[in-house]
DNA sequence: ATTTTTAGCTTACATGTGTACGCTGAATTT
DNA sequence: AAATTCAGCGTACACATGTAAGCTAAAAAT
């Protein structure tokens, strides 16, 4: 167990890459990843289905990490929002709806990921969508924090609040034509407004 | 094509009622409609499998109705819960969540089916759940307007944004033990009335 | 040079699926 | 009384699935 240890490694590395590329590439508003059979993944991926298990263990295996993939990208997305609204962007509701929505059109499929197996019947499943998604409240409830008065709790809840909204403007953009879909831009930034608005106004009322 | 007309038609409404109730029977936080089969439900109902097509041109047909009564389910309970509001009791988002709450605790599987399908991958079984909340939406939207100085788009925004987070908050609460619940309850009337109160707020500053 | 490891293959099997076909007996119509 | 309708059944078929068993060739270790 020494010297080179690079081609056999790589070519597993490769070709488990192939089966998770093949996944994602199934993956539609027709095909659900819990529909999704391990027969079919080989087959697009150009390998035997018992291949398969040198790389992963069963689909679940598969499926966690494609979840793990997908919420990756869309937080290396987000961080690209916040780069640009520092640089001086416009308003930070506005651009950052704009981010996920951009993400939502040109990642759709990942995005349907997350949004089916948020509610599958694999509980494992949830739990890693929920994680990916307490990433982002999480993020946002610090900067809540930071920014305003706002105690921890309530930061918290309005953070959730946001991350609820946009997510579910989200999932309802996958159904639109792009004309519509400004529309529905328009609405979940005035609901966002809605919530900062509130909690700061109630911050000045009452202390809870 | 007159006289009678009873115990015919009668046992056949019986068998698919029978259908239906296997169906909703056999949904769990473990099976979804989705991976429900059509010889699942008939072993189910104890009918034979090809039986099923008396009642129902496919599974798709039974989905749908499925969705239809769970949805009905749901109006009616909220409709008791505005019943209990106008009959003096508290106040009206601690209530409406209240009862939202309940829908999900003893109704979870109807909730799983709407939640569920709402992102599925039939496009019937979407827009048969998108009109289902809209339904709440719209009722919701009608009462805004007439209780406040709301216009119509805003009234819109605002009740979307309610709902939104209720259906959301009960989602979350499939996965919740009832003492989790109870905190789970608290965030989502206090994101409500951040939406409440930041809509009233810019109400008063601005026209839009 | 020899042995060991292993990614990927082929073959095979048991199981579950949707649904076509045709029968039966009882309810209904004529 | 005779004819028609039809809910429900049993049989059957073609097809897809997950995965067990064992082989092969090449890479890696000895």
């Amino acid at each position: 167990m020494s010297t080179t240890n690079k081609t056999r490694a790589e070519q597993k590395e490769q070709t488990r890459r192939t089966i998770i590329d093949a996944a994602f590439r199934l993956l539609s508003a027709d095909q659900s990843y819990a529909n999704l059979s391990l027969r079919e993944v080989t087959r697009e991926a150009g390998i035997a289905p018992t291949s398969f298990y040198r790389h992963f263990k069963d689909m679940d295996a598969l499926g966690l990490t494609l979840v793990d993939e997908a919420g990756l990208t869309l937080r290396q997305l987000m961080r690209q929002a916040r780069a640009r609204i520092e640089a001086g962007g416009g308003s930070i509701v506005r651009t950052s709806v704009a981010t996920f929505m951009e993400f939502i059109e040109t990642n759709g499929n990942e995005f349907r990921l997350l949004l089916r197996e948020r509610s599958g019947t694999s509980k494992a499943f949830r739990l890693a969508v929920q994680r990916e998604l307490q990433h982002f409240v999480e993020e946002l409830s610090d900067y809540i924090e930071a920014k305003t008065i706002a105690n921890h709790l309530a930061a918290y809840y309005e953070a959730d609040a946001l991350v609820t909204l946009v997510f579910n403007a989200g999932a309802e953009a996958l159904d639109l034509t792009k004309s519509k879909r400004e529309q529905l831009a328009e609405k979940v930034v005035q609901q966002l407004r809605y919530v900062t608005k509130g909690s700061e106004s109630l911050r000045h009322t009452k202390r809870s």
